[in-house]
RNA sequence: GGGCCGCUAGCUCAAUUGGCAGAGCAGGGGACUCUUAAUCCCAAGGUUGUAGGUUCGAUUCCUACGCGGCCCA
């Protein structure tokens, strides 16, 4: 052992297994070897190897050279010769190392390996007489030794906690935590795809802001030392979006983080991924059917195969009709807390005492309608106490134009014909304010800058906001956000 | 915020009524040239989440706390 006397009594086993590993790295030193080297060029994805070789027959040889990397997952000796599995990105394959063939000394170096340690390979495409196409190595070059022992070869890493807070780990031990966030990758390279092919143009507006604004949420506060002055982790880009319509740059669209500062729940992570985009001369019908286009992509491109249905037009109904339908109460013909109060206690339905109106709508959506938007559904017309930023209906009073899209039971989306009317736009920040005055913590501020970016004169312009972790988790049918996020919003460890 | 459940070796899991904390894998030593959760033999590996309490004795019962999961709000 490479310890000396003064190291601490009741070293862990895990330091132990460390100290194993370690010592193994300097032999390779002393023996001139480095554990650590630069470069390994040239190396083919294990799936190549293994579509190239597809039809081989059990038990042929080839001559056909091939060079891989990837780590070392598991290893079956038997004597003067070893199997071993080779790991990289795009899959798995079967190394078979004979002493006969690359020598004693290579052998003994080959099999001194741990799993986990990265190699590379070079070797010859066979099939084995039990079938598994494999490669006969000639030589494995240690590409970085792995210090600390990987999770169980066989079960994998089940702790649920560890795979959040040690994601590495978790994508070592997981194939189907790697494909799921190549899956990610996949929607959003389409949705990126989609848009460009439109037209649009991607930009990239500030996360720090000095006022915050486009949803309703509370926003993270930070501070900047030079300024000295307060920001806001945007809650949404909206505002500055519609800023560059003004600007003329007519199709824009930014997928990135926005941040609100709110409880971390199935369905809420603290910074999560949006895509906002806006289309001028556009309203939301156009942007409704790009909606259904551009999910529709997403679903073939990842092909998938679960029970919701992306490849249908999807059921539309308008708010209203989805509350009357399932709880019998009228929320455009009750428009004061207490008539509606009233509706609701007459159908017995529960009616918290402090809401407000607008709070009333939302607690019959989310509590009696989402849960039963499994297949896609888009909800259009909303209340305009509810919606700050979206156009008067045109032709229902006291209605936006405004549509929120939800499938498996979730909102997925917002959208609206944009409110583009300075005068108009200003007499809903001041609704807001009020709104803020009696207490509501997620009412938009005040922000003249937006105003007068108006004032400048915004084309007739749609716009919407998508959840791509909430798309990704319908896509890949996973029940929290948690298991779509690499990196999830966590307490600490201690 | 409330309720329930979980936390034992690096990983995956056991432990009867409260009575010396056990396996498999990984790691160490050895055997084995077509294995694939390889197999076989040997040895080793623990502050049972943390802090208290009850008890002759606590992984086990009680309390608090921490972290996580599920359900509810």
């Amino acid at each position: 052992m490479a310890e000396g006397q003064d190291e601490p009594v009741g070293e862990s086993r895990e330091e132990e297994l460390v100290a194993a590993r370690r010592a193994k790295a300097d032999a390779l030193r002393a023996a001139g070897v480095e554990p650590f080297p630069h470069s390994f060029e040239d190396v083919e994805a294990i799936a190549s190897v293994l579509d190239t070789h597809e039809a081989l027959e059990n038990g042929e040889e080839t001559e056909s050279k091939h060079r891989v990397g990837g780590r070392l997952a598991a290893r079956r000796g038997q004597g003067g010769a070893a199997f071993m599995d080779l790991v990289d990105r795009t899959g798995r394959i079967q190394l078979l190392v004979q002493s006969d063939h690359v020598g004693d000394e290579a052998f003994a170096a080959i099999t001194d390996l741990d799993l986990g340690d990265l190699i590379g390979v070079d070797g010859t495409a066979i099939r084995t007489r039990r079938g598994e196409l494999s490669l006969k190595v000639d030589a494995i070059t240690l590409l970085a030794k792995s210090l600390r022992p990987p999770p169980d070869k066989h079960h994998g890493l089940k702790d649920v906690e560890t795979r959040y807070r040690r994601r590495e780990l978790d994508l070592i031990a997981s194939e189907e935590s790697r494909a799921l966030f190549i899956t990610r990758s996949k929607v959003i390279s389409t949705i990126r795809r989609y848009l460009d092919d439109l037209g649009f143009i991607e930009v990239e507006t500030p996360v720090l802001q000095p006022l915050y604004g486009g949803a309703a949420a509370r926003p993270f506060t930070t501070h900047h030392n030079t300024l000295d002055k307060e920001f806001f982790l945007r809650i949404a880009p909206e505002l500055y979006l519609k800023r560059l319509i003004v600007g003329g740059l007519e199709r824009v669209y930014e997928l990135g983080k926005d941040f609100r500062n709110e409880g971390i729940s199935q369905k809420h992570n603290p910074e999560f991924t949006m895509l906002e985009w806006y289309e001028a001369y556009s309203d939301y019908m156009v942007i409704a059917g790009r909606l259904e286009e551009i999910v529709r992509e997403c679903a073939r491109a990842v092909a998938y195969e679960g029970e919701i249905d992306f490849e249908s037009p999807w059921r539309r109904e308008t708010l209203q009709e989805s509350i009357h339908s399932r709880c019998g109460v009228d929320i455009v013909a009750n428009r004061d807390r207490d008539s509606l109060a009233a509706a609701m206690k007459e159908k017995g339905l529960e009616v918290p005492e402090t809401d407000t109106w607008a709070q009333l709508v939302d607690e019959l959506l989310t509590k009696h309608v989402e849960p039963h938007l499994q297949q896609p559904t888009i909800l259009f017309d909303y209340p305009k106490e509810l919606s700050p930023f979206a156009k008067d209906h045109r032709s229902q009073d006291g209605l936006v134009e405004r549509f929120e899209a939800y499938a498996g039971g979730m909102e997925i989306s917002n959208a609206f014909t944009e409110l583009n009317d300075p005068d108009e736009q200003r007499r809903r920040f001041e609704m807001q304010k009020a709104d803020a005055d009696a207490g509501d913590e997620e009412a938009q501020p005040y922000d003249e800058s937006f105003i007068r970016a108006l004032e400048q004169g915004m084309p007739p312009t749609g716009g919407i906001g998508i959840g791509i972790d909430r798309l990704v988790m319908l896509l890949t049918g996973s029940k929290t956000i948690r298991e779509v996020v690499l990196f999830p919003a966590m307490r600490d460890e201690q």
